[in-house]
DNA sequence: TTATATACAAACATGCATGTATGTAAATAG
DNA sequence: CTATTTACATACATGCATGTTTGTATATAA
């Protein structure tokens, strides 16, 4: 019918991911027609199957509008200015809380962010194809440990933790710590059990360690 | 053809749970028909459907299997003779380390439970009906955290633990990092990141709290 | 011993999701 | 200004999974 422009051609692309999402996340993936993607985006299949090759395709999308940004703040949250000493508020064990409680706020503000999450966690099945993504979480997680290490590194050198322990250390707990977090947050959906003390939760995981 | 006797049925209907599992482990539970599931079983649908209402029905059985029993050894491992002070063996902390440690013993020695935990986690999708089953994880974790919260009361009025936090809060903390623990451990297929250093990471969790 | 319920196998009916192929009007390139 | 590509909608072909029904031989109850 009618030929879109450029702009208009990716604003429809975003649609259809925007509407994937909310089906998706009430539906589950498998159990998700991409008749019904389209119907909710006010396209046909035609239209979903021009922008992506297929329903892993655009979950695939789905997910690095989410992750990928992600991943670039994490260094500046828990890394920028590390080593600048001068910086009075470098405490690093309040950068690690800052971090946590920066992820758990990414959730709480941003719809997109916690449904993109509910999805991942409970309403996709990692397999075939779709088992390499959790290679790539196991990486991503691999990175968020070394970086915990270095703040925690910094924090023994400032003597703000027992010494008796070592930076990985720390960090391994802490970063599982949190991934718990992150699955518990995401699974209350009636927002009673973790949701709302989610900021105690950290601020008390963090505190446990201090001299 | 050959009318069975109800054990003989009773072993064909565990047959096809095993089969099941065997199957979703690999295909994902929304990918795998009924017919392969009978199939690998050596036997039809017929039977599936005689022993079985749905899929759903299927993996609720599948499950039940696996977290009944493991929610009735709870209790002994984490508080039975808890308040028997006179046992030798009685450092609360201890226990809850050797809880831990049983927990994740208990997927490394039993393919059947660490089977169904990499289904549960990673390859169905919480959604309709299904979604109730989180409500019980939920439930099942509120019920872990309270035994904890008694464990660490105890590990407190020994003064094990600093007392400037309560022992709720060293509950919740240790079931989130357990709870992480647990997730990066099934996820962990390679077993070269969580699954051959857990009882470290285990220990390292219960020496990082006590004075 | 006979009647009935059991434990399946086999056949049937149906629908829905997928992928592809074709049509088309307008945007864009040259 | 024309040719070609773009951004879809529509139509078509196919298969596979599901649920149900029927058939049947045997275990079991009475």
């Amino acid at each position: 019918m009618v030929r879109k422009t450029k702009q208009e051609a990716e604003q429809t692309r975003q649609c259809i991911i925007n509407a994937a999402r909310e089906v998706f996340v009430d539906k589950g993936v498998s159990k998700t027609s991409l008749e019904e993607i389209a119907r909710h985006a006010g396209v046909t299949r035609g239209a979903v199957y021009w922008h992506f090759t297929n329903k892993s395709d655009l979950l695939h999308a789905m997910r690095d509008q989410v992750v990928l940004p992600l991943i670039d703040r994490m260094d500046d949250e828990l890394l920028l200015n590390l080593d600048k000493e001068q910086n009075p508020d470098t405490d690093p064990l309040t950068r690690i809380e800052n971090f946590l409680l920066c992820s758990i706020e990414a959730l709480s503000d941003h719809q997109e962010t916690r449904q993109t999450y509910e999805i991942m966690m409970t309403k996709c099945e990692y397999v075939g194809e779709f088992e390499k993504v959790m290679q790539q979480i196991m990486s991503n997680c691999s990175s968020i440990v070394d970086k915990l290490e270095q703040a925690y590194a910094k924090a023994l050198q400032k003597q703000l933790i027992k010494p008796t322990l070592t930076a990985a250390q720390y960090a391994q707990d802490t970063h599982l710590f949190f991934s718990g977090l992150l699955h518990m947050w995401v699974k209350d959906t009636d927002g009673n059990r973790y949701r709302n003390q989610a900021q105690t939760l950290i601020h008390t995981h963090i505190e446990m360690r201090r001299k």
